[in-house]
RNA sequence: GGCGGGUUGCCCGAGUGGUCAAUGGGAGCGGACUGUAAAUCCGCCGGCUUAGCCUACGAAGGUUCAAACCCUUCACCCGCCA
């Protein structure tokens, strides 16, 4: 087990996450819109209020990267861990070969081996940010289902797993039975309860795990492993499910208006990016993300709701959420770089105002480009379509509707080129394409 | 294994020999309005050396002056029968 030091601890005071205490876990996820589904949910409460209680919930290795949207599972770890209970981060090495049949029409793509664990390692390392590994009753705890997987020969599967399920469950489940009307699934992906259940015996054993907690749409899963568990072991265990939620432009949680996901990433989504996200959350939605994907608490967060409703314009919880997550996710000095950056491409002061040292440390979030002192510069088309990865076609089209700007003023010509007065401070260029996609140009100091 | 239906741009989906870079919807982008929001309206939405040219309608061949559209083979998907 690793012990990352908490990568917030030595920030200055102000700029850390707000990380609100939890008295009664149950009831703070219910606050939170977090509660779905359970099993009994007085045993549970009875259960949670009796002592530590170690839980776990799954993460399978399906990108490079996790998203926003997997932060909703993983804090919620983080909030039993914060309520005086154990969660356990499951990385789905094995898991990940076969492919959840769940909460999708068509089978799965298999994943060759070295992109599994290739993924499995970075999963872990994001994992590890955000949860407490220090020892103690409560110290977290990250495994791999690869390790009890991979050594299970086929008979003993069939076996000791296989015969524990009766497989006219197994078709009644939802994540099977909606494939199974449309069009339809392999036998690889309908065995795919039988290894999550596997998991959940493997952790009850060895570390006496009894709850299960994911997204809804795992409540057959999950419960196909309490079943395993009570057959197996005469063991008791609980399920609790996070509602599956969409913002209101109907997209998955964390999903820029663009379609592409919010990653957890530095080099996949920059911070400024992800603040920039946060910033522009639907006002209908803020309130939810406050509650899912932050650790404030219940009076501020429905301060915040209301000075949504009162004052929109001034965009407070969007704000909040947008430290939040910067923080949490990546460090509170990004906070403040990324802050500074968007005062200055956003604020109402002019760029050539701007002194050097601002303006570098506002463009450094920005895509650049860079060209040659001497010679003629390319025309703004051109440093538009290499700075912001589009087309020719692309960029002179932004150019002709006019939505391309030069230091915020707008292009005229999709011929223009960039005069001697344009250099900030004889380095630097500013350019947009509408309103938030910023670059820029730089050049040697002469 | 047999018969039938299908495979079109980011997605859905029209088109069944020239007038097709391809109707329509959604998504996306830009503009106006605003609050770096939503809604609404307008424009755009394959690429390029942009009044033109090139590449594209599952893949490869063929017929034709001309093919997304016709023919052949292959691949994959969906039905029905065995």
């Amino acid at each position: 087990m690793t012990h990352t030091p908490d990568p917030h601890a030595a920030a200055p005071e102000g700029a850390r996450p707000t990380i609100a205490p939890v008295v009664d876990i149950l009831a703070d996820l219910e606050w939170r819109g977090m509660l779905a589904l359970t099993t009994d949910r007085e045993t549970l409460a009875r259960d949670l209020s009796a002592g530590v209680v170690t839980l776990y919930c799954g993460f399978d290795p399906t990108a490079d990267s996790l998203h926003v949207g997997n932060l909703v599972p993983l804090f919620a770890l983080r909030r039993f861990q914060l309520g005086g209970h154990r969660p356990i981060a499951l990385a789905g090495g094995a898991t990940g070969f076969i492919g959840d049949p769940g909460g999708r029409t068509t089978e799965r793509q298999l994943m060759d081996a070295d992109t599994i664990a290739r993924r499995v390692t970075r999963l872990r390392a994001q994992m590890q940010r955000f949860l407490d590994f220090s020892d103690g009753p409560t110290g977290a705890l990250l495994v791999d289902n690869l390790e009890w997987t991979a050594p299970l020969t086929v008979i003993d599967f069939l076996r000791d797993v296989g015969k524990h399920f009766p497989v006219n469950q197994m078709l009644a489940r939802d994540s099977v039975s909606a494939r199974l009307e449309g069009g339809g699934l392999s036998f690889t992906e309908f065995s795919y309860q039988l290894l999550q259940s596997l998991d959940f015996l493997e952790l009850h054993r060895r570390f006496g795990c009894t709850l299960q907690v994911g997204a809804t749409d795992q409540w057959g899963n999950i419960t196909a492993g309490l079943d395993y568990l009570r057959r197996v072991d005469q063991a008791a265990g609980h399920a609790l499910t996070f509602p599956l939620l969409t913002d209101a432009q109907g997209q998955k949680l964390g999903k820029s208006t663009g379609g592409g996901s919010m990653w957890i990433d530095a080099e996949m989504t920059s911070p400024y990016a992800l603040y920039q996200f946060a910033l522009n959350v639907d006002d209908r939605d803020v309130g939810t993300y406050l509650r899912l994907l932050t650790f404030v608490g219940k009076a501020e967060v429905e301060a915040l709701d209301a000075e949504t409703t009162e004052r929109p314009q001034a965009r407070a919880a969007q704000r909040r959420l947008a430290e939040e997550l910067v923080a949490l996710i990546h460090t509170p000095d990004e906070v403040r770089r990324v802050q500074a950056a968007s005062a200055a491409l956003f604020g109402s002061g002019s760029l050539a105002d701007l002194d050097v040292h601002s303006l570098a440390a506002a463009l450094a979030e920005a895509p650049s480009v860079t060209v040659p002192d001497a010679g003629g510069c390319p025309t703004v088309v051109d440093l538009l379509a290499e700075g912001l990865g589009l087309s020719k076609s692309d960029a002179r089209r932004a150019v002709r509707e006019g939505g391309a700007y030069l230091n915020n003023a707008k292009v005229a010509s999709d011929s223009a080129v960039p005069e001697e007065q344009d250099w900030l401070h004889g380095r630097y260029l500013v350019l947009r394409r509408g309103k938030r996609t910023v670059m820029v140009v730089q050049r040697s100091a002469s």
